[in-house]
DNA sequence: GTCTATACTTGGATAGAC
DNA sequence: GTCTATCCAAGTATAGAC
């Protein structure tokens, strides 16, 4: 935030350990929403968790708060240059089915999954929050809502589908699973409705075979 | 829950103001959830709101916890006896898509909307909670699952779709838009995607004109 | 059953030495 | 830029008088 370290003359060589400490910190807080969730992430055991002092965080960061934003930040730039590329390749409703299906999956096995589901979560019992959260989901929104609207164009759903309610429709839907699947702490629930979708796709696919490359 | 009074004579008569206290309790629970949301429904706010001691909540709900799941109750019991009948009434998918639609304004203006988002949320953030929740949310996914398995019956996609799954899918829905749409502090997104729902609702009615009476 | 007072804990955040 | 020490606020919960 207006802590922006100015670069100062760097050795080239410091191999040990170092890495910048607000990386580390950021990934300690990560490793404790993971663990502890939302109401778990406090100051005190994000520094514990990364093993440095409590009062680095608001050096760095200014507040919990902000540290917590930071996290969802590296996650979202994190998924977003690895799982964009295949996402715009993606030319079909069951190519896309079947991203959903490996994107859930990757993001479950890293822990984003839970991360972000307390993110949402903290968002939503927290308003300043949560104003900071819904920003930082507008991004994912508008690359579902461009793809429905390239896929959707010369169907008969152009007239009665709105692109950007559907694709909040589908984000919303994304979290709901994640967060109902992470109150009753199974995911598996959301893996069999991704196999649903992949199934519904193939067969709306075969009803609208629309301009295929 | 150990403070079960033991329902000792009670003259029939005390119209004025009392009401039993408990209720008073978890009404300005439910208050303070609305207004405060999940993180702000200390015991002190809660006390406040309904301008009674504090210790009150300790003695007749034993904690803060309880009182909230308490709340949860209390509207999902308002909830479901006003909802159920008209429910199993509808014997489409276009009646029952136009139902969501009321239900969802209904629960907005009510205030449920808010309330149940926090409280999943809440279930998220705090895993002891997180259980309870879910378990009180049973209800509602089995009633909608037991809908789909009769809809579904004699159609084509008795073999396409597990009603468990699907009902499931649709509540965690229902929750994450709510939750996004607590978010954005906007409710207009979600009332859009209940009339696109109304509308695929027709056009797949259209398609499967199954057994009407 | 209700109130006052208070014990105890945890967490955010800052001051100031190093 | 990092550490120690500490302040302060807020919350849960209980004891004990009424």
């Amino acid at each position: 935030m207006d802590t922006q370290a100015p670069a100062q003359q760097m050795s080239p060589e410091e191999p040990p350990a170092p890495g910048d400490t607000k990386l580390q910190i950021v990934e300690a807080a990560l490793r404790t929403l993971k663990t502890k969730g939302f109401a778990g992430a406090s100051a005190r055991a994000i520094a514990r968790e990364g093993d440095f002092n409590q009062a680095l965080i608001f050096y760095h960061f200014g507040s919990v708060r902000n540290l917590l934003l930071a996290v969802l930040d590296l996650i979202s730039e994190r998924r977003m240059t690895e799982y964009a590329p295949a996402f715009e390749k993606a030319g079909s409703a069951p190519e896309l089915a079947a991203l959903a299906r490996t994107i859930y999956a990757d993001d479950l096995e890293r822990g984003y999954i839970t991360v972000l589901g307390e993110m949402v979560s903290g968002g939503v019992t927290d308003t300043v929050l949560g104003a900071a959260v819904a920003e930082r989901l507008e991004p994912w929104i508008e690359m579902v809502q461009g793809k429905i609207e390239t896929l959707v164009a010369g169907t008969p759903f152009v007239a009665l589908v709105a692109p950007r309610d559907l694709a909040f429709g589908l984000v919303a839907a994304y979290f709901g699973v994640d967060m109902l699947s992470q109150l009753q702490g199974d995911h598996s629930r959301a893996e069999s409705l991704l196999d649903l979708g992949t199934r519904l796709s193939a067969l709306a696919d075969a009803f609208l075979p629309s301009e295929r490359t």
